[in-house]
RNA sequence: GCUCGGAUGGUGAAAUUGGUAGACACGCUGGACUUAAAAUCCAGUGAACAGCAAUGUUCGUGCGGGUUCAAGUCCCGCUCUGAGUACCA
């Protein structure tokens, strides 16, 4: 009998299909363990090797645990929406569901072909509107909480509103938008309802408000924070500038610390931690408030009541991480955007400053980043007053201030900060820049000193002597009671925006009256999403959801009605915007606990029992989004009582990056090569390979000769001759095109012909190719090669290598182990077909301890205690390398094993039958084909890890390398249980020890028992 | 710039606690089978030098130092490279 994969791997797939066989119970006495994989965008390219590769790996440890008596839960689904469908259907007019689900189609059959355990009866799509209803559901619990900074969690609005009633906002300690008026319990009672409905959007978790975003024309959308890499849009690469719209929020920031302490409690790699750490950017420092000076300007703008400040002089407040360095404040900087900037200026600086203002709002995000070296500000004209010496302090304007972070304004301290000391010394000598205070008992006249320890403190009144941390304590108190300042911890994480100019996402379930969001009754999701005609922007710049004719809601019916019926009254207009690519995947893990549920997210019995995830398997692009998102979500969940865990996700591993291998042949340039004399263009294509360009490169002979044999050949005789005007030293004019790697074999030689004939090449028919002799013409015995480069795998690069070539060539199970003996699962690596035989040929070796040509020959003898040896070896060197993770080693052991068991001719049962166990998790299919040969009826998932016994390893002898000042020269097999002296007396007695000292007496002997025997002199 | 990884044969890699560097594969070379090729099987394969050979000697884990009887592994100082992040006060 032969392995015959396909075969064998239809039957099995079948057969798990059909059975059920890895459907988790939601009610089990097994203990729980759950495997989760990133799930995919089902994009229209399919899968390509490198996609696999996290699932293989999660796959293998799901099946592991089931040997080992977990009850598993590994399911798979889509994260469906997004922009690719959505662009898709602006360009052919298609609907993005349409396109959504041939997508999934097409994935749903390359996953299966590859034999996963997962439990598809709890698929989830986050496009589907059973899904959806309770993204828009989990939104709407948002809006109805706000966080309590004292109890450092969220909690139902209604208690705040109890609050509001019973004592106003004086006592409430809440995380919530700046500038928040103060009232009282009367005022609060007093107010109107559209009133108090505005106040308390300042408090929701998630909230409407005027933003400055991210704003990608090219998309036209906005863009969170984490979807934007140097300054361009992640997807297509667009521009983006900064503009205030008026969008939905996440309160993320709220959850800073808590994000941040949570790390502390689960196992992530420390590259993740340290990226999650970096994004919350916690720093802790000062808050100062400088005032004024001389602040007799129109103060007429200043609304009283929301000002809350009775005393109108202006003030500015900085953070600071150096309240240390107060006595070397030589000037503020406020950031362009800041609220004062306009109010504070002088008229003499007004022209100046609104110049400076409008450039800089000009200027995207792109340009401000490209020229961060590029120092430029304006002064203001006005003054500070220092805190404590009340000397007047230069105020400033400059776009190294963010407006986003702090309170956008800086306190500028030169002497101990680079940048206000480049910004101090670039407007030295003009108007409202003093020379530098130097705080320091240290040298800064080419630098600043930036460092927080190795220095005391001069000419800084009752801080002088001090260190940074006794002068920062001490600064803060004197602050505080001068009420001009206090200790204050800051965070970089911003609020996360949430809306989104897109059709194909979650709609949200709101209307609008007066302006003033109104959730719409969870009783009545989904909200569907409604069809449109086009999917672009309408005229007058509103998302797509404005082309919807039937988007408006009626309060009385509880429907989604025609937008002509929109009267203010009873029917109102709905949220135009969708929700964000995230939304839908900040929860997903809680619906596969439970996903039929159509009363809740999840029920409190399926939560409880699974918990959360134990272990997480995706890529690491998702550190700063997803990751923190779902974290931020399972947090607030949890605060609310609907879940019971702190963290989603216990112990997450970042699968490598399987990269390709693109091929490249050198093609003639007919354009590049110009010459007045010769028509290049008249001459067909010309590739030539690698070793050729080699030679070209380095010899103008070699040119010379091959490209005169071109000329004058039989084959260019149709070409005008004006051969004698030809300039050959034009002729190393190369361009690297990409060739299909499929066209290529393990020898990096190219197949002219398919190369011809590639329905992308048609134009190459008549090219000529010159080969490794370089001698002559392309000819059969001739070998063309490419060059190769390591390249990301896509479409565009022709390096593409599908999962579905592989199964059909060589079956699932080769390619599952071929992928984990690649190398360490966390690592990047190329692909490369080549070396997959290797894997192949064990699998068949495998086979053929169990059968040959007539069939089963398993024998009931007695295994040998060779054989048991390699055995309790494997089951040990297995078992461990899956808990680490290490699952390329585990694949080398297998061959170790079928290679050693081949060697002993080994057919036992009692060995091939916990062997076939061992290599299930890996290579699925042929253990269960295996398993039911030898007799079983019931799937090899179900069976238990075979036990290792160390007792079959115990070694009577050891081989001991004996080495001589460090170096091995031979070994000596010797019994374990000699004593370092019996060991020295036979060691010292060899001949070859005598050989090796000739004559000398060794100064010193090391002998480790059971390791080494060393000779030292 | 900062942060975190990585660097081992022709290639992918292994060496989990400091203890025989290169397991396991690919590739390559030679051989068997075959009219031939493919497939399969067997043997060899870090480099240099010496030897007909068995074998021996020296070198060898990015570079330079150090600790140790012993370093791919630990310490100090560099180089290159990948990824993330970027005026965060």
């Amino acid at each position: 009998m032969k392995y015959n994969p396909s075969e064998i791997e239809a039957k099995w797939q079948k057969y798990w299909s059909e059975n059920g066989t890895f459907q988790a119970e939601n009610n089990s006495d097994l203990p729980k363990y759950y495997v989760l994989d990133m799930f995919p965008y089902p994009s229209g390219a399919g899968l390509h090797v490198g996609h696999p590769l996290g699932y293989i790996a999660s796959d293998i440890y799901a099946r592991f645990k089931r040997h080992k008596g977990f009850n598993v839960l590994h399911p798979q689904g889509y994260d469906s929406f997004g922009l690719p469908a959505e662009q898709y259907a602006i360009q052919t007019g298609q609907h993005p569901d349409k396109t959504t689900k041939e997508n999934i189609a097409r994935y749903r059959q390359q996953l299966d072909r590859i034999g996963f355990s997962f439990d598809w009866s709890r698929e989830v799509r986050t496009s589907n509107p059973e899904y959806y209803k309770w993204t828009q559901w989990i939104f709407i619990q948002l809006f109805e909480s706000w966080f309590d900074a004292d109890a450092n969690e969220a909690r139902d609005i209604k208690t705040l509103i109890m609050e509001f009633e019973a004592n106003g906002n004086q006592k409430v300690n809440a995380v919530c938008d700046d500038n928040i008026i103060s009232f009282s319990a009367e005022d609060w009672n007093n107010f109107s309802n559209e009133d108090q409905q505005r106040i308390l959007l300042q408090y929701r978790m998630t909230y409407l408000a005027e933003t400055e975003v991210n704003w990608c024309p090219g998309l036209g959308t906005v863009l969170a924070n984490d979807e934007i890499i140097n300054g361009v849009s992640e997807r297509g690469g667009h521009p983006v500038l900064r503009k205030k719209m008026t969008q939905w929020s996440m309160r993320i920031s709220a959850y800073a610390e808590r994000l941040l302490q949570g790390l502390k409690d689960i196992d992530w790699t420390a590259s993740l931690k340290e990226s999650q750490t970096n994004w919350i950017g916690k720093s802790v420092g000062a808050l100062v408030t400088f005032k004024v000076k001389d602040s007799e300007l129109e103060k007429d703008n200043v609304d009283y009541v929301l000002s809350g400040d009775e005393t109108n002089d202006y003030r500015i407040e900085v953070f600071t991480t150096r309240p240390d360095t107060i006595f070397g404040v030589t000037f503020m900087t406020l950031a362009p955007e800041h609220d004062l900037v306009s109010k504070i200026t002088t008229p003499e600086q007004k022209q100046a400053i609104e110049a400076y203002v409008e450039a800089t709002a000009k200027r995207s995000e792109r340009e401000r980043m490209a020229d961060v070296k590029t120092i430029s500000g304006v002064f203001t004209g006005a003054y500070a007053e220092h805190p404590f010496t009340k000397e007047p302090v230069p105020v400033w304007i400059g776009d190294y201030v963010l407006a986003g972070y702090g309170t956008g304004a800086v306190m500028a301290v030169p002497c101990g900060d680079e940048r206000d000391y480049a910004f101090a010394n670039f407007f030295k000598g003009n108007e409202g820049m003093p020379e530098i205070k130097n705080i320091f008992d240290q040298d800064i006249s080419e630098n600043a000193f930036g460092a927080k320890d190795g220095f005391k403190l001069i000419d800084s009144d009752f801080l002088n002597g001090m260190g940074y941390k006794e002068a920062s304590a001490k600064a803060i108190e004197a602050l505080e009671e001068l009420e001009q300042g206090k200790g204050k911890t800051n965070y970089r994480l911003r609020d996360a925006v949430f809306s989104r100019q897109r059709y194909w996402g979650e709609p949200f379930p709101v209307y609008y009256v007066n302006g003033l969001p109104q959730m719409i009754d969870t009783k009545h999701l989904p909200i569907r999403l409604p069809e449109v005609e086009k999917y672009l922007p309408t005229e007058d710049g509103q998302p797509p959801l404005g082309n919807a004719p039937e988007w408006a809601w009626d309060v009385v019916k509880c429907a989604v009605v025609n937008t002509d019926l929109i009267d203010h009254e009873t029917v109102f207009p709905l949220e135009l915007n969708t929700m964000p690519g995230w939304a839908g995947s900040s929860w997903y893990w809680l619906r596969y606990m439970d996903a039929g549920n159509e009363n809740e997210f999840v029920s409190a019995e399926a939560q409880n029992y699974w918990q959360n995830v134990d272990l997480y398997i995706g890529g690491s692009e998702h550190a700063t989004g997803h990751l923190l998102y779902s974290r931020f979500w399972n947090k607030f969940l949890k605060d609310r009582g609907y879940v019971n865990q702190e963290e989603p996700f216990k112990k997450l591993i970042n699968q490598g990056m399987i990269l390709g291998m693109s091929a490249f042949v050198y093609k003639f340039s007919n354009q590049l090569a110009g010459s007045d004399d010769f028509d290049f263009s008249k001459l067909p294509n010309i590739f030539i390979s690698k070793g050729f360009y080699a030679k070209l490169q380095a010899d103008d002979e070699v040119a010379t000769r091959v490209f005169s044999e071109i000329l004058n050949s039989e084959k260019l005789k149709s070409y005008p001759s004006d051969n004698d005007k030809f300039n050959f030293t034009d002729l190393k004019s190369f361009n690297q095109i990409h060739a299909d790697v499929n066209l290529v074999n393990s020898s990096d030689e190219l197949d002219i012909d398919a190369f011809k004939n590639h329905p992308l090449n048609q134009h190459y028919t008549n090219a000529l190719f010159i080969g490794e002799s370089g001698e002559v013409f392309y000819e059969d015995n001739d070998k063309f090669i490419v060059s190769r480069e390591v390249e990301k795998m896509s479409k565009s690069k022709y390096n593409v290598v599908t999962p579905d070539d592989i199964c059909e060539e060589y079956g699932a199970d080769t390619l599952r182990l071929y992928e984990m003996f690649l190398g360490p699962l966390e690592q990047a690596k190329p692909w490369n077909t080549g070396g997959i035989t290797g894997v192949f040929g064990f699998l068949r070796k495998l086979w053929r301890l169990y059968f040959d040509e007539s069939g089963l020959i398993v024998t009931s003898n007695p295994a040998s205690a060779e054989a048991l040896k390699t055995l309790h070896k494997t089951i040990k060197k297995v078992n461990d390398d899956i808990e680490d993770f290490s699952f390329n080693t585990s694949v080398s052991q297998f061959m170790i094993a079928v290679n050693e068991l081949t060697a002993m001719k080994c057919h036992e049962r009692s060995i091939l039958e916990p062997l076939a166990i061992l290599i299930s998790p890996y290579a699925p299919h042929i253990a269960e084909e295996l398993w039911e040969k030898l007799g079983h009826q019931m799937s090899i998932s179900k069976a238990s890890f075979p036990i290792f016994n160390p007792q079959y390893l115990v070694e009577s002898n050891k081989e001991y390398p004996v080495s001589f000042n460090g170096k091995m020269r031979f070994t000596l097999n010797l019994p374990l249980d000699l004593t370092k002296e019996q060991i020295q007396e036979i060691v010292m007695n060899d001949e070859r020890t005598i050989k090796q000292l000739e004559g000398r007496t060794p100064n010193k002997v090391i002998i480790v028992p059971g390791k080494i025997i060393n000779l030292v002199g």
